[in-house]
DNA sequence: GCATACCTACTGGTATACAACGAGGTATGC
DNA sequence: GCATACCTCGTTGTATACCAGTAGGTATGC
C-alpha cells in the first residue's frame, strides 16, 4: 500500500529483517549466543541500528538479552508454543462466530471459497507453498472477520508459530486433508452453522499441532546438525539425560 | 520474583515509565507533538534511552513517529477501542469456559471471591481504587485461567484502554454495580454454567463500555483545555464535520 | 592439587557527534 | 497580491566514543 512516504529506518529495519530471517531459516538456532558487536559486523550496520531490530526482535519474542552478558534467540520453548496455538485456537473461533452473523456473508466469503473450493488435479502440490496458503487461509479467516487489532494479534502469533511449523510439512498427507478441511469449514461458515464449524475448525488446528508436536524434536537436532553446531547450551541435551529443571 | 540479576536498562526503562506515565495523566495529550531531543531534557537523559523508550511505546500502541518530522502521543481512535474491546471480550470468555473445566475451581477462585463476595458495607468506595480493582478483576480471571501468552496480550489490551477508562468512573452508581456483577459472574463460574457466566461477562463488559462511549469526548477537551493547548490537530476537530475517513 | 582472589577482556548501557532529509519561512519574479 | 523557488533550521537516522559491570581465565597461596 504506502511505498514512498516513509523512507526513515532503511537500515534498521533491513537488519531486522535480516536477523529474522536468519532466525527463520535456522542460520541462527535458538540457544545461539551473539553481541551487538558481532551482529553489526554480520549486518555491515553499526551497533545502534542493530540494537534497535533487536529490540523489536526482543518484544516479539525471538531473542533474548542478559544485561552485561549478550544475546540469544530464545531457546524453544514448546510449551510457550502451545499456549499461543490455544491462543490462536480462541482468536479463530471468535472470527469464525462474527463471521457467521455477517450480512453479505457469501460475497465476503467469495475469496476465500474461490481458493480452497477448486477440484483435486487444480490443487497446489507445492509443500511450502501449502504451508503459506494454509497461514493465508488462518489470517484470511480472522481479517475477514473485521476487528483490525484482532487481525495484528493473530498475526504476530501466527508469525511466531511459523518456524516451528518451517519444520513440518514435509509429509504431503496432509495438504489434500488441508484443502479438504479448510472447503469443509468455509461451508459450514457459509451455512451460518456456528459450532459445528468452530469444532471442525478446532479439530484442523488440532491436527497441525500434533504433525508439529511429533516432528520438532527430531527435525530441530537435524537442523542443529546441520548448522554451525559451535554452541553448547542450545537445547536441553538430546536424551543425555542432564537435564536441569524438571 | 526476578529483583537484582536485571540491572541493566535502568534510564531506558525509566525514561519509558515516565513518559506512559505522562500520557495516562494526560500531562501529555493525545495529539501533542513532540522531539526527541525535547523529551531527552524533559526526562534529563540522552537521546539514545529516550529514543529506545519511545520505540516501545511506539509499538505498545501509544505514540507514533514521522520519519524526519518528530513524535506525537496517537490522537484518540474510538473505533480502535472499540476494537481492542471486542477481544478482550473474547479473551475473557475464552477465560471463562476454561475456568469452568477446571478441576480444582472452588479453590483457584477462592482469592477472587473473598475479594468480591464481601457485605454492602465492608466494599471500597475510592473511585480510583474501585478502577484498580476492575481492573484486577478481569486480569485475574484471564490469568487464573492458566494461558501465560493470553494473559500477556489481555494484560496489554487492558493497559490500552486504561486511558480512557480513567475518564470514566466519576459517578459512584457502577460501583456498587461492579461488585454485584462481578460477585454474580464468580458464583455462575462456580456452578460451571459456561454459557451464563459468558454471557453476563459480556454484559458487564458492555456497560463499561457504554460508560465510556458517553463521557470520553467531554471529558477529553476539558482536559486538554487544562493543558498546555498549544496543539491545535489533536482531534478530529470538534464536530466541526471535517472528518477524513468515513 | 585445590581453592581463592585478582585481573583482563568483552559485554551491553549511555552519551555524543555527524549525516541526510524535510518542512516551513522568506525572498524573488511576475 | 500571488505563486514559486530557494535556503535555513530542526528533525530523525546512523555512527562512534565512553562507561560500568560481569564472567571467566590465571596466578598465587596454601
Amino acid at each position: 500500500m504506502i511505498s514512498s512516504p516513509r523512507r526513515g529506518k532503511q537500515l534498521a529495519d533491513k537488519v531486522y529483517q535480516d536477523i529474522k530471517d536468519d532466525i527463520f531459516e535456522f542460520r541462527l538456532l535458538p540457544g545461539d549466543r551473539f553481541s551487538e558487536n558481532e551482529m553489526a559486523q554480520r549486518t555491515g550496520a553499526s551497533r545502534t541500528p542493530v540494537r534497535e531490530a533487536l529490540f523489536r526482535l526482543e518484544r516479539e519474542g525471538y531473542v533474548e538479552v542478559s544485561p552485561r552478558n549478550g544475546w540469544q534467540v530464545k531457546p524453544f520453548d514448546f510449551h510457550y508454543f502451545e499456549e499461543l496455538y490455544d491462543v490462536r485456537t480462541v482468536l479463530e473461533c471468535a472470527a469464525v462466530r462474527r463471521l457467521c452473523e455477517l450480512e453479505n456473508l457469501a460475497d465476503t466469503l467469495q475469496p476465500l471459497m474461490s481458493l480452497w473450493g477448486v477440484p483435486e488435479d487444480q490443487r497446489l502440490r507445492d509443500i511450502s507453498g501449502v504451508l503459506n496458503l494454509d497461514e493465508n487461509f488462518h489470517s484470511e479467516l480472522v481479517r475477514t472477520a473485521g476487528n483490525g487489532e484482532m487481525t495484528r494479534i493473530h498475526q504476530n502469533i501466527t508469525e511466531r508459530l511459523r518456524i516451528i511449523r518451517r519444520l513440518d510439512f514435509t509429509k504431503r498427507a496432509r495438504i489434500d486433508a488441508t484443502y479438504d478441511e479448510h472447503h469443509a469449514i468455509l461451508e459450514t461458515i457459509l451455512h451460518r452453522r456456528v459450532e459445528p464449524a468452530q469444532i471442525m475448525l478446532k479439530a484442523h488446528i488440532e491436527a497441525s499441532r500434533n504433525e508439529v508436536r511429533k516432528i520438532t524434536l527430531h527435525m530441530l537436532y537435524e537442523a542443529r546438525r546441520q548448522g554451525s553446531g559451535d554452541t553448547g547450551d542450545a537445547l536441553p541435551a538430546p536424551a543425555s539425560g542432564s537435564r536441569a529443571g524438571a
